[in-house]
DNA sequence: AACACGATGACCGACCGCCGGTCAATCAAA
DNA sequence: TTTGATTGACCGGCGGTCGGTCATCGTGTT
């Protein structure tokens, strides 16, 4: 067959874009590196010579669709006006959706995918604790909320909501999620010290996800 | 060959068992069906006659580990004197340690075997969760903790924790979890409405478990 | 009471398609 | 000429299937 060499970046950037839009639409494990292959007209070979297993692409993969959607999110919370309570709004209602390259797909959510959802969510998380926590110093500045550990707590919340309502990481039952919702404003706002009432918004968001 | 049969439900029970033993040694994805035939000396037909598929194996193995683990937790906590903090500490600190069966395994720990791991995780969480919540509720009682969510709390504390210093779930660096672990005492009364230095334990149980 | 006889379902293991991964050969580009 | 990107036939082993075997046992017959 005749042979085209490209670029290696652009080679590279290639295969995870390939893999990334295959991950995505049939999961993780469902997808074999035949697929891959196939649908760039490549040779097997060819990705294992940029990456030395299917594991290391799907790391390749997963920091790419975290850094790809970070800007986006940082962008959002610089501005959006008012106080740190109101960006932090904008920010935990928009998260779901970037986290996961605009589209939850159906099959993310499938026990399945475990594989490369927990490396999604430990890999976002990662990245956005951070920006969490910048907002809660920013509230404890303004007297809203107070710790003494903003990325800590950060950490700790976010880890908490995302665990009990991912339906990928374990299939929790709608009693289950409905219970937590419904709590969750008051824990993150004993958490934060924040005044009662402020983080009444959960709920909404959480409906809004199904 | 010779043919053996047994009582179902035993034979079962076996395969469960062998299968435990080595998801437990070598992995749940480094263990093949062959491996869990072989070990029993029956064959493959025979596992897939009572398990459809490995991922059903899983499963069973997971909910095995953590019932068995139970018991002796439920009694340790009604076996402890003592407050409700008390009570606490004694669970925490032996939890780790049962729900993995008395042995963590190294390879537990190794991203390899996500699949096993998240499930084992929240699996032994969904058991354990209530009895945390029963403790919280007790320590309610006796005015040390105050919250209106006693189970949610509980549940948010310990996905949080799990969460955050798993480093089979990802790998954090140890600045991290001293970061994390150095945080949690504080974190967890505040979250509980507890008197400052309740849980000032917590770091030297972290600190064991490596 | 002893036996013969289906029916049941536990059990077997050769077999299958496919998967992740390898590597010697090839060829375009510098 | 050298380099390294690219190829694709090939491999061992995996999860899973399936036609068939045989131990067990309830039932009807003697």
């Amino acid at each position: 067959m005749t042979r085209i060499v490209k670029d290696p970046e652009k080679r590279r950037q290639e295969i995870v874009a390939a893999a990334k839009a295959l991950f995505q639409t049939k999961s993780y494990e469902h997808t074999s590196m035949n697929d891959v292959m196939q649908s760039l007209g490549i040779a097997k070979g060819t990705i294992y010579h940029y990456f030395k297993s299917k594991e290391e692409l799907l790391v390749a993969v997963t920091e790419s669709i975290v850094s790809d959607s970070l800007p986006a999110i940082q962008r959002l919370v610089t501005e959006t006006p008012g106080s740190a309570l109101d960006k932090l709004h904008a920010l935990i209602a928009s998260t779901h959706l970037t986290a996961e390259d605009g589209i939850i797909q159906e099959h993310l959510r499938q026990p399945a995918n475990q594989g490369m959802h927990t490396r999604l969510l430990a890999t976002a998380f990662r990245e956005q604790a951070p920006l969490y926590a910048e907002l809660i110093r920013l509230g404890c500045d303004e007297g809203l909320f107070h710790t003494e550990y903003p990325l800590e707590c950060a950490e700790f919340i976010l880890a908490a909501v995302q665990f009990l309502t991912d339906i990928a990481i374990y299939p929790w039952t709608a009693e289950d999620l409905g219970r937590r919702v419904q709590a969750f404003p008051t824990l993150v706002e004993t958490q934060l010290q924040a005044p009662p009432g402020s983080f009444a918004f959960l709920p909404d968001i959480f409906e809004n996800r199904r």
